[in-house]
DNA sequence: ATGAAAGCGCTAACAA
DNA sequence: TTGTTAGCGCTTTCAT
């Protein structure tokens, strides 16, 4: 049960310290009889090199902080493995903090990546004003915010286009022949939302709609939040024929709402959601969805990331992906689609 | 830019590097001038204390693992709350690992762990047989499976009652008068499909019917997996009319598979799927389920770590918390349920 | 190719 | 209460 350090194993191999650092390295030149030497001590002691001493000394570590903003929420697995697989290439070992949306929870994350000095930090800001990230600057630890965009700080980013992404939903409805499209946004200190929103209503306008404020309503990044704005919209003198969903979670809490007022979504009411997940098709009718490319975001991060270690004087980049209208059942008046 | 030592502050508020130590940790008794002028000199230094120095030190860390075996999966993901908000009392941050269900991801994970002499690990075993502790144990790192149970290894456990609730789901499936119950299971190389299988076929007994082998498929970890298995059931001369689905990813190709082959869940076609996920619910008709208490997995894992940090020698414990089942609408035949 | 020795930044005896 | 100092385990010059 005792921990063994370099020293046991170089005594165990009757070589200096120094050899057998060279040996677990794998670089330097170790003439292959002590290499033997070394690794079987190594076995034998069953020796676990202490990567703390080794961070220390080296003044670097192999941990990538990804830090997200909602574990629940599925628009962020898939990015996760979008990370993984890239930063895996790079010899880096993602490591997920959950912030649940909670500002304080987001600044001790950060924190703790500054002070465990790992190799960079991606996160998803949940505000754009406060975010916690000059002692990671001032180590020269590299931050890219990913989903949504900081204010302030210029750090390196990866976003999709809400904006175009809202206003191809919000026209296909109108193409569609729905009239009154409302919108469940969510909080508008993201950049997210507030792009989504705009992308709605400059979509309203090229029609010549007005933008009718009551058809906006906020509902949140939670299920719940989607039940409430969907109530809300239906308890409404006119209540609306068409709904844009801005997320996933949100836009199951509106089924269930629509579902416990008796509607469905279709030729009578049309309904959009931002989030293609694998459960959307799977409802009745399938729903239309503007679908993120989730997977390329979080890799796109870990390329900002590892090229501005390399180089970190290198001009900030701002990516931006772009979303896919995919249409089903859900937002169709007429010829009732295929799957 | 230049990264600040507790010397430069020492040094900067005129004092011993030892007692901006203390006054850093907060628990060893300063004057107040003194921490005054060292909080000072901190803040004005932009003074971040560097974890890496401290752990090697102290021979410590806070740094929870949790190593989870699919990041996609949301049976995982209250799980992780539960980690995180009973972790966050002990002052320890949990960093999220995914192995993708992946062997050779798993013992790097757990191999990391260990090399960062991280506090503790939490995690699901992907084979009952081959795991990789061996190195955290002999550096006393709490090691506690969840959600299987590891063959070999006499660590601390938390599962849930998987054969109960297997038996439950097949017995309430046959009160209802279904006759031909099928099961799609998950890989028998872990406790946790072995337990439920065990449980769909005591149930069969039980009431007198024979456990027919063609009516057993394997499902695997992913939705695919539940989509050929569904596919394959009612491509026998004797499809089933009822499924016992093992997992909720599974059940969701299951539904896919049932749609485009025209069948839907009900009266007709009895349905139970473990995990009562949210989307469950929404879907016509809603999904009966067996409820597991993912959240209490997650704090009584951390519950067992701590204890065992405090008293290493302390017998082994296994936890076995109890699953519930949820009748809904795609498991009976007669009265039409609400909601 | 190998070893000796310094030092990464911090904490905890021990002294004062 | 405060300071001095050794040392956590490793890597990396610098010698040899």
């Amino acid at each position: 049960m005792s921990v063994n350090t370099i020293y046991d194993v170089a005594l165990a191999a009757r070589v200096s310290p120094a050899t057998v650092s060279r040996v677990m390295g794998g670089q330097s030149p170790v003439s292959p009889a002590l290499a033997k030497r070394v690794h079987r001590a190594a076995k034998q002691l069953g020796y676990t090199p202490n990567r703390v001493a080794r961070n220390l000394r080296r003044q670097d570590s192999s941990l990538l902080a990804l830090i997200i903003s909602d574990i629940e929420n599925p628009f962020f697995t898939s990015l996760v493995r979008g990370v993984e697989n890239l930063a895996r290439g790079f010899g880096l070992s993602v490591v997920l903090f959950n912030t649940d949306e909670d500002l304080a929870q987001e600044r001790h994350h950060l924190a703790v990546a500054a002070a465990e000095r790992m190799a960079g930090v991606i996160f998803s800001p949940i505000s754009e004003r406060e975010s916690n990230i000059e002692p990671l600057l001032r180590h020269s630890q590299p931050v890219v915010s990913i989903d949504r965009r900081l204010r302030s700080a210029s750090i390196d980013s990866v976003t999709v286009t809400n904006v175009k992404g809202a206003d191809e939903a919000t026209s296909h409805l109108l193409d569609e022949g729905y009239r009154r499209v409302a919108c469940v946004i969510g909080p508008l200190y993201t950049s997210t939302y507030r792009d989504r929103l705009r992308g709605y209503r400059q979509a309203l306008r090229r029609f010549g709609h007005t933008v009718d404020a009551e058809l906006v309503v906020d509902g949140g990044l939670k299920e719940s939040g989607g039940y409430e704005a969907t109530r809300k919209l239906f308890n409404l003198r006119k209540p609306p024929d068409a709904m844009l969903v801005t997320n996933s979670l949100q836009a199951v809490g509106a089924l269930a709402c629509l579902k416990d007022l008796g509607l469905s979504p279709g030729p009578e009411l049309g309904l959009v959601t931002f989030d293609d997940m694998p459960w959307t098709r799977l409802v009745t009718p399938p729903l239309s969805t503007v679908a993120q490319p989730n997977y390329r975001v979080g890799e796109a991060a870990v390329e900002l990331l590892t090229k501005r270690a390399a180089e970190p004087e290198r001009k900030v980049q701002s990516l931006v992906l772009t979303t896919e209208l995919r249409v089903r059942g859900s937002s169709v008046k007429h010829p009732p689609p295929a799957g």
